[in-house]
DNA sequence: TAATAAAATTAGGTTAACCTAACTATTAAA
DNA sequence: TTTAATAGTTAGGTTAACCTAATTTTATTA
C-alpha cells in the first residue's frame, strides 16, 4: 500500500539525491524538503527502510533500493505528464503547473496517465525541460548545463531551468525567455558574474548570476569553447 | 480545514439525504455508504457538528447545515464536471468514470475545475444524466422518473441512471440503451413487472423491473398518461 | 585539542481515523 | 406484551503521522 505521504517521502529522496549527486541524502535534508521535522523523517525511514523501498544509515544517508526508485520514478512521470498536459491542454503557464501537479501526481490510475500522456503526443521534456521517464523508469537523455557556465559569445539554446518556482519562472517570462529560445552571451562582468544576454525579441538583458545558474542550455555552435 | 475524508463524510450525508428523502440520515447508513464502522461516524459526526457543517441527533439523524450543504455541493460539482470532462475529452465509457472521478474530486484547484468545465462547454448534465451544480451550489432542473413507472406503449427518453455501478451500467451497454436515447414500452409483464422495450436500434428488448427502476426516463409525448 | 555548533537520535506526547466489545435504547416479531 | 433483533452509543485500544524536548554524535573552529 502506497499512501500519498509515502510517495512524497520516496520522491524527495530521489530528488534531493539527483540535486546534489555528490551529497548524502539526510534526515534533515528530507525534512526540510518535505516541511516536517527530522524526527518525523527518521520515523517514516524505519518504515520504508523494513519495506525495502530505500537503505539509510548515518554515513550513506538514504538511498532508494530498486524497488524504491522504481515507484519515485513512477511519481516523478505522473508529475511531469500532468504538467505538460496543464500547460498544452488546458492552457496553463509554466509558473502554475507544479503546484497543481503536486496534487494530481498522487491519482492512481494508469489508464488515465496512458490517456492524457497520448493527448499531449508522448513527449520526452516536460514544460520546464525535465525529462519524462518512460514506463520502466528510464529518462530520455539531455545534455544541459547551467547558463552561468557560459563564455562571452556563446550562442546558445535554453533546455530548461532547475529551479521551478513560481517568482522565478515569472521573471523568466517576464524577460521573454522561454524554453527553446535561443540566447546569446553579449558579455559577462567580471566582477559579479552577471551576465548581458540578448534573444530575438529582446537585447540587452541584465541577469544575474544567481538566475543564470537556474537556466540550463545547450551551445549551439558544435565546436563552442563553452565548458 | 476541509480534508478528502471530511468531504466525503459531507458528501455522503448529501447523498443518502437525496437517495431517499423520506427517510433520515443514519449513522449506520453513513458507516454502510462509507464503509467505516458506525463508532467512527459518530465520532466523525461530533466533529463536524462542532465545526456547523451538519446537526445530528437520533430522531432527525445527521443533517447537513448551510455551509456544509455548499461544501457537498462543491464536492458534487467537482465530481460531476470529471466525470463529464472524462467522458468526453478524454473517451472514457460512462462505466469507467466514477471510480476516477471520486479520486480526482478532491483535488483543490478552483482555476482548473473552472478550466475543464469551459472545455466541455460548460453542461448542464453529466455522463449519468445527473444535474451538475453551479458554482453557488443550484442545480439545474430535470424531471425525469423511473422507466419501471411506464405503461404499456409509453415513449420516452432516457434522460439518466440512479445507480451508477460498472456491472449496470455495462449492461446498459450492453443492450444499447445510453443517455438521450428514445425507448418504447411494448409490454409489461403483470406477473413481475419485467419490461418488453424497443430502441432504434434494437427491438424486443426484455428487462426486469429490478433494471426499470435505476433507468430514469421522460415521456416524450406531451399529454401521455404515465404518471 | 577543547569548546561550540549542528545533526542525528531517543523519549514521550498529540491528533485523526480507524477498530472491537460491551452496553443501552428502539423497533419488530411472536 | 414479552422477547428478540437491530440500531445507537460509550469505552477503550491501535496505527500513522506529526510534534517538542532532551540526549548523543559528529563536525567545526578557535
Ligand atoms: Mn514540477
Ligand atoms: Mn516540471
Ligand atoms: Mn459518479
Ligand atoms: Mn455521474
Amino acid at each position: 500500500m502506497k499512501t500519498y505521504r509515502e510517495e512524497n517521502y520516496l520522491k524527495a529522496v530521489y530528488q534531493l539525491a539527483n540535486h546534489d549527486k555528490s551529497k548524502t541524502v539526510s534526515p534533515t535534508d528530507i525534512a526540510n524538503w518535505l516541511e516536517v521535522k527530522p524526527p518525523t523523517v527518521l520515523e517514516k525511514l524505519a518504515i520504508l527502510v523494513k519495506k525495502g523501498y530505500v537503505t539509510y544509515n548515518k554515513f550513506d544517508g538514504a538511498k532508494l533500493t530498486l524497488t524504491g526508485k522504481d515507484i519515485a520514478l513512477n511519481i516523478v512521470r505522473r508529475h511531469r505528464i500532468w504538467e505538460t498536459y496543464l500547460y498544452k491542454e488546458l492552457k496553463f503557464s509554466w509558473s502554475e503547473v507544479h503546484e497543481i501537479a503536486e496534487q494530481l501526481e498522487h491519482i492512481n490510475s494508469d489508464k488515465l496517465i496512458d490517456r492524457i500522456y497520448d493527448v499531449i503526443g508522448n513527449p520526452d521534456f516536460d514544460p520546464h525541460g525535465d525529462p519524462i521517464p518512460n514506463k520502466q523508469g528510464k529518462l530520455p537523455k539531455s545534455d544541459r548545463r547551467p547558463l552561468s557556465q557560459s563564455i562571452k559569445g556563446c550562442k546558445c539554446v535554453v533546455l530548461g531551468v532547475s529551479e521551478h518556482s513560481e517568482v522565478f519562472l515569472n521573471y523568466l517570462t517576464e524577460l521573454k525567455i522561454g524554453l527553446n529560445d535561443k540566447l546569446i552571451v553579449e558579455q559577462i562582468n567580471a566582477y559579479d558574474d552577471s551576465l548581458k544576454l540578448s534573444t530575438k525579441t529582446k537585447e540587452h538583458i541584465l541577469m544575474s548570476a544567481k538566475a543564470a545558474q537556474q537556466i540550463l542550455v545547450q551551445c549551439i555552435k558544435p565546436n563552442c569553447a563553452c565548458k
